[in-house]
DNA sequence: GCCATGGCTAGTA
DNA sequence: GCCATGGCTAGTA
C-alpha cells in the first residue's frame, strides 16, 4: 500500500503503529510527520476514530505540554495512564514526566 | 456547500 | 485559530 495514498487517518495509524513502547508522540508532531503541520487538532480526531485500540496505540499520543490528553478507549483518561504506566511511562499528576526523554520521533 | 464538534496548540498577556 | 469528520440543507437538474 503506497502511503501517499492513505487518508489522513490511515496516515496516522500508520505512524503511530512506529511509537517503541515505552514512549509517546505528541498530536502536533505526528501532524507534522505525516506533512501536515498544524493539523494536531485533526489528528485528535483521528485518534478518535481509531477502530482498534490499544492494537493501534493511539494511547501513546499525548499532548506537546506533556499532559496526557484525552482517551476515547476502554476506562478513559485513567485507562491511557494505565497502558502508559504498563509500558514503562513515568506519569504523576496527569503528565509525562522526564518528557523529554520519553518523547519520540521517527528517525 | 455550510456548520458544529472535538483526544489540540503557538503565542499573547 | 487550526483541521478532518459527519450531519444536513439549499438549490440544481
Amino acid at each position: 500500500m503506497n502511503r501517499l495514498s492513505l487518508g489522513f487517518r490511515e496516515r496516522c495509524y500508520e505512524l503511530i503503529r512506529q511509537i517503541p513502547q515505552g514512549r509517546v508522540m505528541t498530536y502536533g508532531d505526528v501532524a507534522l510527520c505525516i506533512g501536515k503541520p498544524g493539523a494536531a487538532r485533526a489528528v485528535g480526531t483521528a485518534m478518535r476514530l481509531n477502530p482498534d485500540a490499544p492494537t493501534t496505540p493511539c494511547h501513546r499520543v499525548v499532548a506537546s505540554s506533556g499532559v496526557i490528553g484525552n482517551y476515547s478507549g476502554k476506562r478513559g483518561v485513567a485507562g491511557k495512564i494505565a497502558l502508559l504506566r504498563k509500558e514503562g511511562v513515568p506519569i504523576s499528576d496527569g503528565r509525562v514526566r522526564e518528557f523529554g526523554r520519553v518523547r519520540w520521533r521517527p528517525t
